[in-house]
DNA sequence: GAGTGGTCTAGACCACCCT
DNA sequence: GGGTGGTCTAGACCACTCT
C-alpha cells in the first residue's frame, strides 16, 4: 500500500478535530464545515470575530484553500458567517434588525417592515407541563421560563405573545429586571446560543376572551396563530412561542422557491 | 496589450450565446447559467431532457468544466435541473408529486402531507379587472381565465379557492373539458410555462356566505386566506390564486432558517 | 503594497450508473 | 469498461479593503 500518490491521506492535524482518513463517511468539505460549526458553537470563534484566513484555515487542518473555501461558503448560506472581499470571514452576530429580518414574517400591505414594541411583558417560572417538555424535549420535573407579553405596531396591539423557554439554558434570566424586545440576539449575546433555524405553523383562529382583552378587540374575531419552535446549533429545541395576531393591513409573507 | 497569458480572453463561441470578453459586468459563471436558463426557458432544453455532459458544455461554450459546473450547480438550487451522478444532468420535470412537496405548505397536525382533491371547478373568460390587471401586470382590455373550485382532503371540503390566469400564455385551455388537480405541471407540459417562484400572503378571515356555503360550515369561523402570486422564468406573472383554507386538525407550515 | 475573498482554470481520482 | 457527476488539489489572476 504506497500512499505516495495517494491524496486524501493526511495524518492526524495539529487541529485537535480528526478528519477521517479512509474510506470517509462524508466528503472532506463537510467534515471541515462540522469543525467550523463546533467552534462557533462552543464559542472557541464568538460572534463578530474574524477568523483565519481560507489559506491559515487550509495549513492549519491539513487541506486545501479550496476544500476550506467550500466550507465557508455552505456556513455562509447557513448566516453562521460572513464574508467580505478584502477583509475577511466574520463569525455572524445577530442583530435586532438582522434577527427582525430574518425570522420575523409579518409586513404591511403596502411592503413595508414590521418592527414591533413590547409591552406588559411578565415572566415567571415552573415545571413544564406535558405540551411544554414535548415541545422543548425535557425531562419530567425541568423547569421553564414562561413570558407572555403584547407586541404593538404603531401604537396598536397587534401580537399577543406566550413564550416558552427551558430555564437550564438560560440560568441568569429570571433575575433580569427587563426583557429585551428581540431575544434572539440577546440569547446569543448573553448565553451563547445561536437560534439557528426553526419551524412555525399557522392557522387561524377566533378570539378568546384573553386574545380579546389583550388586543382591545371584540371576541369572536379572526385572528393568526403562529405556533413556532426554534433550535440551537445543537439541534436541542431552545424556545417555544406562541403569537396571537391581529392582521389588520398587514399580512404573514412566504417566499416560494 | 498581449494577450498571451491573459485568461478569460475567450472570443466569440460557437454557442451563438455571446459571452462579455473584458470587463465583465458579470462573472463568467452567471453569464454561462443565464445561457442555460434561457435554453430552459427557450424549450431548447426541454423538461426530463438529458443536457450534455460538463466537459461538452464547456468545450461548446468556451469555459473551463469548473465554471459549468459552478453553473450547473446553480441551477440545480433553483430547481431548473437534476445532477444525478452517474448518469448525467436533467431538466427538472415538473410532476404532480414534486410540485406539491414544493409549493403546498398545508400538512396534518401529525405532520402528514395533505394531497387535496378538486370539486366543483368552474371555469369562465372575462376581461381583467383593475386588481388582476395589476396582480397581472396586464393591460387595460386583455382577457383572463377566471377558474373556481373546491378542494377536499378525507372527503372534506378544505379549500375554496380562485385562480386567475392570464389568457395570453394559456392559449388552448378554455377549450380543455377538464382542468386537472395540480396545475403547474401542466403548464410547463401543455403550455411551456415553468413556474419558478412566487409569494403567498397569509391573513385570517371570518366566512363569508359564499365560502361558508363552498366549506359547508358556519358563517363566521375563522378560516385562513392564502393569496399567491407565481411567477415564470422570465420573471412575468403567470397566476393569481386566492385559496380560502378551513384548518381543521390541519396547519401551514414554514420553515425559518 | 500587502492581505483578503472571488473567479477561473487544469488535472487527478472517486463513486455511481449503464451496457 | 466507459461515461457521468462529485471531490480534492494547485496555481493564477482579479476586486476589494485597509494601512
Amino acid at each position: 500500500m504506497s500512499a505516495t500518490r495517494k491524496p486524501n491521506s493526511k495524518e492526524a492535524s495539529p487541529s485537535g478535530a480528526e478528519l477521517t482518513t479512509a474510506l470517509a463517511a462524508q466528503p472532506l468539505y463537510a467534515q471541515v464545515e462540522a469543525i467550523f460549526v463546533d467552534r462557533i458553537r462552543t464559542g472557541v470563534w464568538r460572534p463578530g470575530q474574524l477568523i483565519p484566513s481560507e489559506f491559515e484555515l487550509a495549513r492549519e487542518i491539513g487541506v486545501s484553500q479550496g476544500t476550506v473555501r467550500k466550507a465557508l461558503n455552505a456556513l455562509a448560506v447557513d448566516n453562521l458567517v460572513e464574508r467580505r472581499q478584502g477583509r475577511g470571514t466574520f463569525v455572524a452576530e445577530h442583530t435586532p434588525d438582522k434577527m427582525l429580518f430574518r425570522f420575523f414574517n409579518l409586513f404591511e400591505d403596502g411592503g413595508g417592515h414590521i418592527e414591533p414594541d413590547s409591552q406588559n411583558t411578565r415572566m415567571s417560572i415552573a415545571r413544564a407541563n406535558k405540551e411544554e417538555r414535548e415541545r422543548l424535549k425535557l425531562d419530567v420535573g425541568a423547569e421553564v421560563i414562561r413570558v407572555s407579553r403584547v407586541r404593538t405596531h404603531a401604537g396598536k396591539p397587534m401580537i399577543y405573545e406566550t413564550i416558552v423557554l427551558p430555564r437550564q439554558f438560560f440560568p441568569g434570566l429570571v433575575k433580569e429586571k427587563t426583557i429585551p424586545n428581540t431575544l434572539y440576539d440577546h440569547f446569543q449575546k448573553e448565553y451563547g446560543l445561536t437560534v439557528s433555524h426553526g419551524e412555525e405553523r399557522i392557522t387561524a383562529v377566533a378570539a378568546g376572551e384573553r386574545e380579546a382583552k389583550a388586543l382591545e378587540i371584540a371576541p369572536g374575531l379572526p385572528l393568526i396563530r403562529l405556533d413556532r419552535t426554534m433550535y440551537a446549533l445543537n439541534e436541542a429545541p431552545i424556545e417555544w412561542r406562541v403569537s396571537i395576531c391581529l392582521l389588520s393591513g398587514a399580512h404573514y409573507l412566504v417566499r416560494l422557491r
